[in-house]
DNA sequence: GGATGCATATTGTCCGGACAAATCGCCTGG
DNA sequence: CCAGGCGATTTGTCCGGACAATATGCATCC
C-alpha cells in the first residue's frame, strides 16, 4: 500500500521546432509510459516544479500536460501528497463508440449490407429528432450488420438531406461516423438511450433470431460541435450477440 | 446562423474572501446564466481579456473558468473567432449514474426493499471482480427496488467487507451510492456492461413480469479515485419499465 | 506511550506578460 | 465582378513567479 518511490528519471524527447505543443508531447509520453508499465501503478511521478525543471519547461505547461491525464483517468493528483498512476484494470477510455469501430477493433472484421439508402420527407417523430420541420428532406439509411457472416444488428439513421453524401458503396465498407468524419463532420456529444423487448416476428427473421428473443435497443441523437443536430438513429442488436460495454468517469 | 453579438456586460459577483475558487465562481455563475437563458445559444461570451479586465482577473483564471464549461460541453470555442454557447436541446451530461437519485429526480419516489445483506466468502467470480483473493469475506447485497408500488429492478451487488458498514434500515431509506460516498469513498469511474435477455420463470416471478419477458441487464465494477475496486453489482431491470439514457462527449 | 504541535513537501490558485496561429472582413488589383 | 492579400481580432501556447491550502512525518510535551 506504501506508494512507490518516485519513478527516477524517464527520458522524454520533447522538440520544440515541432508544432505540436509541447504540453500534448509531454502528456502522450507520459501515457504512453504508462500504458507500457515504464511507469507502476501507483508510483509517484515527482513533483511538477522538479519535474519542470528537469525538462526544460515551466510549471504551468507540466501541469498542463498532467491535468489532460488526470481528465483521461490515468493519474490522480492530491496535495500534499504527489501525482501518481492509478492502478486501474482497465484502460478502455469509453466515449462516443462507433459500432464499426469496435467491431473492427475487437478483431470481428463486420460486413455491412445496405438495405435502403434514399432521400425522403422527415415524418413527425424524426423531424422532432432532428430539429427540421416536418416534411424536409432527411436521408434515410437502413443497413445490417454482420460478424462471421451472421447477422448481429440491424441499424437505422437519419440525417440531415445533403451533409453528407452516403455513397452505399462506401457505406459497405466502412462506418457511418467514418463517413461523416472525413466530410469534415466533428462530432461533440450524443444522447442515447438503452433499452430492450422482444423480438417481433419480421425482425426475429431480419436478425435470424426466433421470435421472442431477447433484443438490444438504442437510440441515439448525435450532435457537431455547434450543437446541431447531425444524426439521429435507432438501433437493434441481438442480445444474444452484442452488449454495450464502457467506462464512464466521475467528474468531481 | 449569424452569432449574435457579443453579449454585453452580465453582472458576476466575485467574492475574493470565500475559500471557492475564482475561477470556480464564474464557471458556476456562467453555467448558470446559461442555464437560465441569460446567455442565448450561440452567443458570443465576448474576447478573454477584456472578460477578465471587466471582472478584475487575469486571463488565465478566466481561460480556466471557460474551459471547464468547455469540458463539460456547454460552450465552444474557436480561434479567431471567440467563445459561444453551443445551442444544444440537451443539457443532462450524465455520468455515472446513481438509480436510487436517478429515479428520485425524475420524481419517482424510489423504494427499496433489502432481500439479503450479509458477509460471506467471496466466489471466484467475484473475487475477480473484486480484485480480492477467493473466499475473502465481501458483503452481499440483495436489493429490488420499487416505484409507483411496483418492482422495477433487482439489484445484487458485492463490496469488500468492512468498506461501509451496510444497515439494512439506512439501505432502504437511501441509495447504495449515497452511503458510500457519506462513507468518504470518492466514486472515479466505473466499467459496465449492458445486455438483454429473457426472463427465467424464478426472475418473472421475483420482478412481477411473465416469464420469457424482455430484461435489461447491467454489470458494474466501479473504482474510487486510487483505481481500487469498491463495488462489483449485477443488476436486472424490467425493461418494459425503464431504459439507460445518457449522454456522452466525445474528447477531441 | 500517546497526543499535540510544527516543519516540510507538494499541489492548488492566481497573476502579468509575450508571442504564435487561426479566422474573418476589408481593401486592392486584375 | 472576382481573386488575392493584408490587417485586425481572438484564442492557443508558454513563461516565471508568488502565495495558500493540505497532507505527512517528526519532534516535543504531558
Amino acid at each position: 500500500m506504501t506508494p512507490s518511490a518516485p519513478s527516477a528519471s524517464l527520458d522524454f524527447a520533447l522538440d520544440r521546432t515541432s508544432p505540436v505543443p509541447l504540453y500534448y508531447q509531454l502528456a502522450q509520453q507520459l501515457e504512453s509510459a504508462i500504458e507500457h508499465g515504464a511507469l507502476a501503478p501507483g508510483s509517484l511521478l515527482g513533483n511538477e516544479i522538479e519535474l519542470a525543471g528537469r525538462l526544460g519547461l515551466s510549471r504551468p505547461t507540466v501541469r498542463q500536460a498532467i491535468q489532460s491525464l488526470v481528465d483521461k483517468g490515468l493519474l490522480v493528483r492530491r496535495r500534499g501528497v504527489g501525482t501518481q498512476v492509478v492502478h486501474s484494470q482497465v484502460k478502455r477510455p469509453l466515449e462516443l463508440s462507433s459500432l464499426y469501430d469496435d467491431l473492427e477493433a475487437a478483431g470481428q472484421s463486420p460486413a455491412t449490407r445496405v438495405l435502403r439508402n434514399e432521400v425522403q420527407p422527415a415524418s413527425a417523430e424524426v423531424a422532432a429528432a432532428l430539429g427540421l420541420a416536418e416534411g424536409s428532406d432527411v436521408a434515410v439509411l437502413e443497413r445490417l450488420r454482420f460478424t462471421h457472416g451472421e447477422p448481429m444488428a440491424f441499424l437505422c439513421n437519419y440525417l440531415p438531406a445533403g451533409l453528407v453524401h452516403l455513397d452505399t458503396a462506401k457505406l459497405e465498407a466502412t462506418g457511418l461516423y467514418r463517413m461523416m468524419r472525413a466530410a469534415g463532420i466533428t462530432l461533440h456529444s450524443a444522447r442515447q438511450s438503452i433499452g430492450a423487448r422482444c423480438a417481433t416476428v419480421e425482425e426475429a427473421e431480419r436478425l435470424d433470431e426466433t421470435e421472442g428473443a431477447a433484443l438490444l435497443t438504442m437510440q441515439r441523437t448525435a450532435y457537431d460541435s455547434t450543437g446541431r443536430v447531425v444524426e439521429y438513429g435507432t438501433h437493434i442488436y441481438r442480445a444474444s450477440r452484442y452488449a454495450f460495454e464502457f467506462q464512464l468517469l466521475v467528474r468531481s
